[in-house]
RNA sequence: GCUGCUGUAGCUCAGAGGUAGAGCACUCCCUUGGUAAGGGAGAGGUCGAGAGUUCAAUUCUCUCCAGCAGCACCA
């Protein structure tokens, strides 16, 4: 037997035979430790304590207290003990696959008839059972053949499936929790006791393709949670009511901000409240978009299939196309029409409206883009996935040279929006040449070469995505991350030679002969309807205050103060401030409860004392302190306070 | 689009094979009250749409529409 050299966190090593176990090293330190041992990080990876060690490493055993890796056990195994369970109890249903992830794991069932709640309550009742029985967790590492055989043996063919897309040098592990087995990756507990048995719940069913393909069958997931401890538990249903609270749908119904009906399926009635915030940060964009140097243009909604044909979009998109035929009777001609669902091809009418030099480039062009999109219906989601949105859109026509400085321009426009909307952090995804593209190598190269330094002069980190690219040009996304830790794409920036290319785009260079410019995709916001429902879920509808839609109300607590009430407001809008009056025969208690429910930021109170010293009572959402101020101090801080940030 | 669930008053939800109820909101009256719900009265519904079963359907069945959760999709 050979000698290897075991490393621990301190530094101290450690003679040991080849093939020991992380578990047979924690019996050499100390029965307590031994005792406590969960699995062991060998050379970093997660490794079951059970698994034999051949080579040097670094090790360092795991404890409950190491909340990664014991997260990832108790998930894991809980994923085995649920499909355990239910094999006992429905013993035709076949296996698939059970990974963790987010805060708990999910297994994949194919069963004819769905599950049902009620059947989620005996599964869970059956996994207690099995933790109780404290049953051994045990591995082997099997032949692809003879693993092969077992399963179809046992008629699970979905396991034989994942056999062979094993790839060739993995070790095919084979799990037993007492007599139930599973194939599996592992790491696991040592027994089924180990696994918190008040820590965890399932939560839902659902169906999900095999393999995540639409063209494989459909089986059936269960979803759970589970923790380290019952608290941690609790503390999680907390964190969700929090966040349902906190859905744009329903702030979107209590602040009065849009509702959406059946006669307009994913399209949003926005409400005087809703309205302003969207006119507000429109307004906002437009002044962003002016001084960085954009023209904005404005094309048609109803537009001729010929000209998507011509992009290539019918080919591809069609049946996500709003169609919109006209009746022959009262048009020259019938005509196929389509709701334009984007508007690059668009901008190229504008472009190529006129000849173009090189001194126009770059040509930055943008539009608040009203598009349509006959979305799948199951992909509707509040004003976050519509069939109708405004994109804050522009496209930049320039040279090859200028991809560069454009992108880096871009990335910081797009970083001085988020900053003044709150958000301070955003991620960066560079996503590079698919296999299947069109243009040289040589193109591909000088462009990707220009986007990785165009983001690499801004100073932002950002992450690659191999392979992730159109088919045309690499793109770059820009993902948010919200106040309950969702990430949203919202941003985008993609390089693009071939629609110019299909649609004739040229311009006349030095040289006087023509050449093809490209054209640069980018949005900041993505769309209007999106980006203002993330910005409602971020802030819980406590909007920054010049975007709120209600600023202040000024509330009369006798009506002896109604006519300064009235001046009171009137001084305020001279200052640029959205007040308004609330004069109603309520006590004050109710209007502040009112307004405060409604998320008006500032309630200004008057009662016989402000009316005789010329005052304001101010109180501010949250707060349950007022303050006396006089009416001129109080228009001029509130006033400054609503100056949008890129006018200050 | 797929699987499952849901659809009753503006909102949140009860209800039952014999054409409906609560709370809040709304309207009116009383109350002028100092920082998160003052009191009283009233009005309000083709029970998502269509078809079927039945003496009788909002309730049972089917189809469609919309919403919700997840999957797939997102130029």
């Amino acid at each position: 037997m050979s000698q290897i050299t075991l490393t621990f966190p301190d530094g101290a090593t450690r003679n040991v035979e080849a093939g020991t176990t992380a578990g047979m090293v924690a019996e050499s330190i100390s029965k307590s430790l031994a005792k406590k041992a969960i699995s062991a990080q060998v050379n970093g990876a997660h490794h079951d304590l059970a698994w034999p060690i051949e080579h040097d490493a670094t090790i360092a055993i795991n404890t409950m207290q190491d909340e990664a890796p014991a997260l990832e056990l108790i998930r894991h195994d809980l994923a085995h003990v649920m499909a355990r369970a239910v094999q006992e109890i429905w013993p035709d249903v076949k296996v698939t696959i059970g990974p963790v992830r987010d805060f708990g794991w999910f297994y994949d069932f194919d069963r004819a008839e769905p599950f049902t709640p009620q059947d989620l309550g005996e599964i869970e009742q059956r996994m207690k059972q099995i933790i109780a029985a404290r049953d051994e967790v045990r591995t082997e590492v099997w032949s692809r053949a003879d693993a092969r055989a077992h399963y179809e043996a046992a008629g699970e063919p979905f396991k034989v499936e994942l056999i062979d897309r094993i790839p060739g040098d993995e070790p095919i592990r084979m799990y037993w929790h007492g007599g139930w087995q599973d194939l599996c990756r592992g790491p696991h507990f040592q027994n089924t006791g180990q696994i918190p048995a008040d820590a965890f719940k399932l939560t839902r069913v659902s169906a999900a393709y095999w393999l995540g393909d639409s063209k494989r069958p459909q089986l059936q997931r269960i979803y759970g949670i589970a923790f380290r401890n019952r608290d941690d538990l609790k503390a999680h249903q907390k964190f969700l009511e929090e966040a349902e609270a906190r859905d744009h749908r329903r702030l979107g119904r209590e602040m009065d901000l849009f509702h959406m009906q059946e006669e307009a399926p994913g399209q949003v009635f926005w409400h005087p409240n809703g309205w302003t915030i969207y006119t507000v940060l429109q307004d906002f964009m437009r002044r962003k978009q002016r001084a960085d140097g954009y023209v904005e243009v404005n094309t048609p909604q109803v537009v001729d299939r010929k000209l998507w044909e011509a992009s290539g979009h019918w080919d591809k998109y069609q049946d996500h196309m709003f169609i919109v035929e006209v009746d022959e009777e009262h048009a020259r001609e019938k005509a196929v029409n389509a709701l334009k669902p984007m508007n690059c091809p668009c901008h190229v009418q504008v472009y190529n409206a006129g000849l173009k030099s090189y001194r126009d480039l770059p040509l930055r062009m943008a539009e608040f883009g009203s598009c349509n999109r006959y979305e799948p219906s199951g992909a509707l989601h509040g004003i976050m996935r519509v069939r109708g949105f405004t994109q804050d859109d522009a496209h930049i026509f320039c040279t090859e040279e200028q991809i560069e400085a454009e992108c880096a321009r871009f990335i910081n426009f797009l970083a001085s929006v988020y900053h003044d909307l709150g958000f301070e952090r955003f991620d960066i995804a560079f996503a590079t040449r698919p296999e299947k593209r069109v243009g040289s190598d040589e193109s591909w190269d000088h462009v990707e070469n220009a986007l990785e330094a165009a983001i690499r002069s801004t100073g932002n980190p950002y992450r690659v995505e191999e392979g992730d690219g159109a088919f045309y040009g690499p793109k770059l996304d820009f993902y948010l991350t919200d106040a309950i830790g969702r990430v949203w794409q919202c941003g985008t920036f993609q390089v693009d030679p071939n629609l110019p290319e299909r649609l004739g785009a040229t311009y006349v260079g030095e040289d006087g002969e023509k050449h093809r410019p490209y054209m640069l995709h980018r949005a900041c916001l993505g769309s209007f309807e999106r980006f203002i429902g993330i910005l409602i879920e971020n802030s819980a509808g406590r909007l920054p205050f010049w975007l709120a839609p209600r600023q202040v109300v000024v509330a009369s607590i006798v009506s002896d103060a109604d006519d300064y009430v009235t001046e009171v407001v009137e001084k305020l809008r001279r200052a640029g401030v959205r007040a308004e009056a609330d004069t109603r025969n309520e006590k004050i208690n109710f209007k502040v409860r009112e307004h405060s429910v409604g998320k008006v930021p500032v309630i200004l109170a008057i009662g016989r004392q402000e009316v005789e010293n010329r005052t304001v009572t101010l109180r501010r959402l949250g707060e349950k302190t007022t303050r006396v101020v006089s009416l001129d101090e109080a228009a001029g801080e509130i006033g400054a306070e609503a100056t949008p940030p890129d006018l200050r």
